[in-house]
DNA sequence: CTCACAGTTTAGAACGGTTCTAATGCGTTG
DNA sequence: CAACGCATTAGAACCGTTCTAAACTGTGAG
C-alpha cells in the first residue's frame, strides 16, 4: 500500500478539519497508536475519549465528568461507552481506579506511585507525587494475604 | 421518683428475661446511658442497635450487614432506622465513617487514631492501631484548605 | 474493494445501596 | 395520664452503575 492510498484511507471518516487541524491530527493518532498498543480496536469513541483523558497532564475524572466533557466537545456518545471505556482502559492499564467518596468512582489517569489530596467540598482530587509522602510501621497482613496496594487520602476542607 | 416507681419504669417494656437476665439489663443499661450521654433518646430500635454495636470489641459494619444482624437477634428494625440510626450516632461521634468501596458505606465504632487493612475479597476491615503506623512528608494542603484526616487504606487479597 | 464476522455502541431497563415521604408510633415532660 | 415532638416505618424515589439485546462498525480475508 502507497503512501497517497494509505493517506486517503486514514482521512476517509474525519470531519473538515479547522485552524488546528494539525493538532487534532496529531491527538487522533496519539490516541489511536495507545489504543492499539493497549489492544483496543481504534473506535470513533474510544479516539475521543483517550483524546480528552491523556492530551495533557494528569487528569482524574468520574464518568458523569467525562460524558460531559465529551458532550461540550459537541461529540455524542452514550453514557454507556463512557463506562465501558473507563473500565477497558482501566484494565489495559491506562487508568487506574481512586477511591475515596462511597457513591461516585474516580479514574486517574496518571497510573504511577501516588497518593492524593482529596477537597470534600468540590469532590476534586489533587495529587501528592509518590516520592513525598511515605507510610511506615504497617503491620504484615494477616495469614495468606497480600498487600495489593496503600491508599493514603489527604481529605481537606475550607479552612 | 423513688428508686421502687423507677425500678418498675425501666422494666415496663421488656421481654421475659431467660439465663443471662442480668448481662442483659446491663447491656440495655449501658446502652441507655450511652445514648442518653449522646444526647439521643433511648429508643427501643436505638438501644438494641447500640448494644450490638457497642458491646463487646470494635467493629466495621454496613447497614445491610447490621439490618441482618439484629434481624438475626429477633428484633424487628427497619433498614430505613438502621440508617437513620447509623448517621445519628456518627453524628454525635459515637461511629465513623470508613470509605474503603464506591458502592457501600462501612461504619466503624472505633473512633480513635487508626488506619485499616481492607481485605478485598471478603469486603473486610481489620483495624490497624495509630501507635503502629505513620504518614510522612505530607506537602501542606491547597491555600484556604485545611486538613481534615488522613486516610491510610491496607488493600489486601489472597496470596 | 467487498464481505462477513467479531467486537463495539447504544437506548433503555434493571439493579442495589441509600435517601425521602408522610403517616403512625412512642418517649418525655408536666 | 395527656399532649407534644421526636422517632420509626413501608414503600417510593433516587442515582450512580451495570445489564440487555439489537444496531453498527472496524478489521482482515478473499
Ligand atoms: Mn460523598
Ligand atoms: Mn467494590
Ligand atoms: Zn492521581
Ligand atoms: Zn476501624
Amino acid at each position: 500500500m502507497g503512501p497517497a492510498r494509505q493517506a486517503n484511507h486514514t482521512d476517509r471518516n474525519k470531519r473538515p478539519m479547522g485552524k488546528d487541524a494539525t493538532e487534532s491530527r496529531d491527538l487522533a493518532a496519539m490516541a489511536t497508536a495507545r489504543l492499539r498498543h493497549a489492544g483496543l480496536r481504534p473506535t470513533r469513541q474510544r479516539v475521543e475519549l483517550a483524546g480528552l483523558l491523556f492530551q495533557d497532564c494528569d487528569r482524574h475524572v468520574t464518568a458523569e465528568s467525562l460524558h460531559d466533557e465529551v458532550a461540550q466537545a459537541g461529540v455524542k456518545v452514550s453514557l454507556a461507552t463512557v463506562y465501558n471505556t473507563l473500565h477497558q482502559f482501566t484494565g489495559a492499564g491506562l487508568l487506574r481506579q481512586v477511591i475515596v467518596d462511597a457513591s461516585r468512582s474516580y479514574f486517574d489517569t496518571n497510573t504511577g506511585d501516588h497518593q492524593h489530596f482529596f477537597l470534600e467540598d468540590e469532590g476534586m482530587l489533587i495529587d501528592i507525587p509518590g516520592e513525598h509522602i511515605a507510610v511506615s510501621g504497617v503491620p504484615s497482613p494477616p495469614a495468606g494475604m497480600a498487600v495489593d496496594r496503600v491508599d493514603v487520602v489527604v481529605r481537606v476542607k475550607r479552612a
